[in-house]
DNA sequence: AACATTATGTCAGCGACTGACATTAGGCAA
DNA sequence: TTGCCTAATGTCAGTCGCTGACATAATGTT
């Protein structure tokens, strides 16, 4: 408890992973990649998990050892993605105002996400394939929502560290969190279907987000007659 | 195709439903009890179809023709509900803005459902009840959510009415749908989780309401340092 | 009373998912 | 290397949600 249990000379923690993680890492990798290519090809309901498996050379019983059901492996990249905002935001500067730092943390996330593989499975070309899939397909879109609204509890919660608030006495960081989300939200839909005038690459996202957040004020004025 | 076709001098339409009709709308509305009661008690997970037509005394078969899936039974009466505050939206006189608009014929709508039936099914205190088990049940937060998502999209298009705009362009329309989507979402969570202070009646629940719009402007301010 | 319509029941089948158990393969120590 | 422990995988059987096809019964109409 007190110290590490005794480790050899040679720390074995350094190589990075043993064989056994690296194998696992790459059937999951394997695994999202096909399920990926047979969803936008036949769709997602013509796709049965047996396919996916098969297309690994493993069996169905495993797939289910890595996913849970059926979405979450169609949504295993924006999970991740999501995840990375999050890092993204814990590491903003304290100084940076609550809406700021989300700013701030989502364009850091889609910069870095979108550099070095503008095509190719995580690139910005798939998450548009990927965006059309999930709001064209009812049982993902629920299942995305509700990852979403998990993912805003979090971000509710460092907000609240960030400014060092309770947040179940304080309304501000779960509506933040929210508000934030339905932007981002939207933004993805405008993406995916019109193209809304914004390029396709991840400055136009960025664009797009910007521009629904700079309309919020509007939206919750008082009279929409200019 | 021109005229409606020759209708006897006593129009048939004056009695409200015919028997059929009338016998549909009972199993169904026993439909949605059975498996109101059944979900409460043993959990969504744990009631299968088959027990919740067993309990109306129908085949699993004709459940599936009321109901799309085993999610739509559950979420029934929030549907109507949801369906009841649009129509208030739409009877919202136009000389209001958007925002309070919605305002109004949220607590329309509250006050409305609340009138009359405290207890039983489609009461205040089963509202309570189903705001926690969907909450509680992934499975049934992600088609809510879903559901939710649908119904903004036509909010959004009855404001655009009201103020004379197309929806593709503005996007004003969509972002208020979806910020007072995120409001009324939180509200129910406070409600049913902490008491948030308030009492468990539709005025509760209306306060509530009201506490978060009061704070999307806080929430979205610079600084949260007051 | 005969007919058209529509709700319901029955049956067979697919696909998502799970628990239990056997088998294999990676990691580690003697 | 050998042998053991553990973790990953495969296999099998079974439950449950859900659907199409067809037969039957109830209802409404002429």
């Amino acid at each position: 408890m007190a110290a590490q249990p005794a480790a050899p000379a040679i720390d074995p923690g350094c190589r990075v992973l043993g064989l056994r993680e690296r194998k696992k890492q790459r059937t999951r990798d394997a695994l999202v990649d096909a399920a990926h290519t047979l969803f936008l090809d036949r769709g997602y309901g013509d796709t049965t998990v047996d396919e996916i498996a098969a297309a690994v050379d493993v069996s169905q019983r495993t797939f289910f050892r890595y996913f849970a059901n059926k979405e979450e492996v169609a949504l295993a990249v924006m999970a991740d993605a999501e995840d990375f905002f999050i890092d993204c935001l814990r590491g903003r500067p304290a100084a940076e105002n609550p809406l700021q730092a989300m700013r701030a943390a989502i364009t850091e996330a889609w910069r870095t996400l979108g550099e070095g593989r503008g095509t190719g499975p995580g690139g910005v070309t798939a998450a548009l394939e990927l965006f059309e899939l999930i709001e064209t397909t009812p049982t993902l879109l629920a299942a995305h929502l509700r990852r979403t609204t998990e993912q805003e509890r979090v971000v509710a919660g460092v907000l609240a560290d960030r400014e060092g608030l309770d947040p179940l006495t304080d309304l501000r960081p779960r509506l933040l969190a929210a508000v934030f989300g339905s932007v981002v939200r939207i933004s993805h839909l405008s993406w995916s279907t019109d193209g809304a005038g914004a390029d396709a690459g991840p400055d136009g996202m960025i664009e797009l987000i910007e521009r629904h957040l700079d309309q919020l004020g509007p939206a919750l004025a008082g009279s929409w007659r200019a």
